[in-house]
RNA sequence: GCGCCGUUAGCUCAGUCGGUAGAGCACCGGCCUUUUAAGCCGAGGGCCGCCGGUUCAAUUCCGGCACGGCGCACCA
């Protein structure tokens, strides 16, 4: 944790590049409380921003005209710049708003507070207090009159034009990806406008927010087809697991009167580690009471084309070179239909599965793709139509969704959605859609089941998948379906993947770039951020 | 879990048909009071990811491992 107090006894002939620049930032500190300046002092206070002075002063073309409408400005920051002239120097000074150059004129400073700028170092924060104008070169300037050194960098940033390019630092040390990569604190900032534009958006609708537990009870770990992560309670000796939806617990609250309720929250899949796929993740889940999921749909869309409008300033959003277009309302596409249509089968014969086998057999030995093959193909083995449905859609109907705009798709059939409410026309297939996007599925909807003796039987159904070897099958939740004994009022409910959102709306490849301290494998002999001077420096 | 690719200075990258390495930026010293990747002069800085094999000699060739990237599988 701590960095060593004295500059290593290390001669310089063996110091690494890095350790000679963090001892020598280490003296200057040192000279600074020689001088008697605190290299880590605090209490100064910070009256302004560069926005503030780039919005006062921004549109003033000529330094005549800076320099009589300036006032005084007080701003800190860290110093990502420094071009020095001898007796002069321009600084890049970044704070929460942005970035504005600095001109340090010994004559303006005072030759102490030079002496003082003179042991800064780039990355260290300062305080500047000065008017402005603009130079030569038209860029709005904070000359500064006072100059204090507030915090002692030790460590050299990395590269200034080229940045981090490494992806394996800039997620392991994102504190610096921060500073030096362009447009990742922009991206974590959209973020957050995602998540206040969502709750803002249900609030005005009478949504109320809740928080459920994250540790749960083996039974209660359901909600969703995944593997949990497993833990342990010391005190009660209790075997828990890290939710992996919040579905069950928000359902319990309409039970219990929360007719439109939300819960924004991290859940935890113990799966792999890929470009859409992140250990831990965050998703909205909303339950709205008296509603179904043609409701949800309508408020779905109207909550996408506000949030794209307000993240990104345009309904049209730009992700990864294709345009999509969020505008309401988004098309509908029937998985049972278009499964149908594929394989050449009536909507009744596909449902009924009457020829289903034969007719993704056929499709797979016919399919060039090699990999829409093997979908197929396991499509096939599947002991159920449902699931064959499901699963022959992701090669024959995916691929087919429209890529500019998101699409609602319907009709699931009721073996993989073992929490929704069945149809009353055709108890085949639910009351529920799942949205995709850009190849993603962005979110999962439906009406919600609120029959106890339907959900029994379907917990039943889980448990016998499980006992057959299904990681993924739910487990029988009695406390909840006593809850739905009591009596849930009919209610859809969806969930909504943030990550995958904000990669959208921040035109994000992976998301490990929405996701600011994403799972990695640790770095074995722990090199990275190891203080110089050895271990019993550490 | 599988396949392909990568790992060289603090950062971004060259390079060595096998003879222990270079550039730019950063850093250090010198000059410079309007710079924009400032400029000029000079000096440092490397277990070439790790382990093993072949070889007189390996950063380079071969094998294994670690970490990462992309794709697949799994999944939201």
């Amino acid at each position: 944790m701590s960095a060593p107090t004295e500059p290593t006894v290390t001669t310089t002939e063996e110091l690494s590049k890095e350790q000679e620049i963090f001892n020598a930032r280490l003296k200057k500190a040192e000279e600074l409380r020689s001088r008697g300046v605190n290299p880590y002092g605090n209490g100064y206070e910070v009256p302004h921003t560069t926005g503030e002075v780039t919005s006062a002063l921004g549109a003033l073309a000529t330094s005549e005209e800076v320099e009589k409408a300036s006032g005084s400005y007080t701003l800190a920051g860290r110093v990502l710049a420094n071009r020095t002239f001898g007796k002069a120097a321009f600084l890049k000074l970044r704070d929460r708003d942005g970035d504005l150059q600095v001109w340090v004129k010994k004559d303006v400073l005072g030759d102490q507070a030079f002496e003082l700028y003179k042991l800064a170092d780039l990355g260290d924060i300062i305080r500047v207090q000065g008017t402005c104008t603009r130079t030569k070169t038209g860029e709005l300037t904070l000359l500064a009159r006072e100059l204090q050194l507030l915090t002692k960098s030790l460590r050299p940033l990395p590269e200034k034009w080229h940045g981090l390019s490494d992806i394996e630092t800039r997620c392991r040390q994102r504190y610096l990806d921060l500073i030096v990569t362009p447009g990742v604190k922009e991206t974590f900032v959209k973020r957050f406008k995602i998540v206040r534009g969502i709750q803002r958006f249900l609030d005005e609708r009478g949504f109320i927010e809740v928080e459920t537990p994250t540790l749960h009870k083996p039974e209660e770990a359901g909600g969703a087809a995944a593997r949990p992560f497993q833990t342990h309670h010391n005190a009660l000796d209790l075997e828990l697991k890290l939710r992996i939806a919040t579905e069950l617990h928000l359902k319990r609250l309409v039970v219990g009167g929360f007719d439109r309720v939300y819960e924004i929250g991290r859940i935890w899949r113990n799966e792999g580690i890929d470009r859409r796929h992140n250990p831990e993740f965050t998703t909205i889940e909303f339950y709205w009471a008296y509603a179904t999921y043609e409701d949800l749909m309508r408020l779905t869309e109207g909550m996408l084309e506000t949030l794209a409008r307000e993240v990104t300033g345009s309904t049209t959003v730009s992700f990864q070179g294709q345009a999509i277009d969020f505008t309401a309302p988004f098309p509908r596409v029937s998985m049972v239909d278009q499964v149908a249509k594929q394989l050449g089968l009536s909507r009744e014969e596909t449902l009924a599965g009457k020829g289903l086998k034969e007719a993704i057999a056929k499709a797979a030995a016919g399919e060039t793709d090699r990999e829409l093959t093997a979908i197929l193909e396991h499509a096939a083995t599947k002991a159920t139509a449902g699931e064959m449905i499901a699963r022959a859609f992701e090669a024959v109907g995916e691929p087919k969704l429209p890529k500019d705009r998101p699409a609602f798709v319907t009709d699931f059939p009721i073996e993989v959605s073992p929490l929704a409410r069945k149809r009353d026309c055709d108890p085949r297939v639910t009351d529920r859609f799942e949205l995709f996007c850009a190849g993603m599925e962005l979110a999962n909807a439906f009406s919600e089941l609120n029959d106890p003796l339907d959900q029994r039987q379907r917990f039943e159904r889980q448990v016998e998948l499980a006992r057959e070897g299904d990681a993924e099958a739910m487990p029988y939740d009695e406390d909840f379906v006593r809850a739905l004994e009591h009596g849930m009022p009919p209610t859809a409910g969806e969930g909504i993947g943030i990550d995958r959102l904000a990669m959208i709306l921040t035109d994000s490849a992976s998301i490990r770039d929405v996701v600011l301290f994403p799972l990695l494998r640790p770095v074995p002999k722990g090199t990275a951020g190891k203080p110089p001077g050895g271990d019993q420096a550490g």
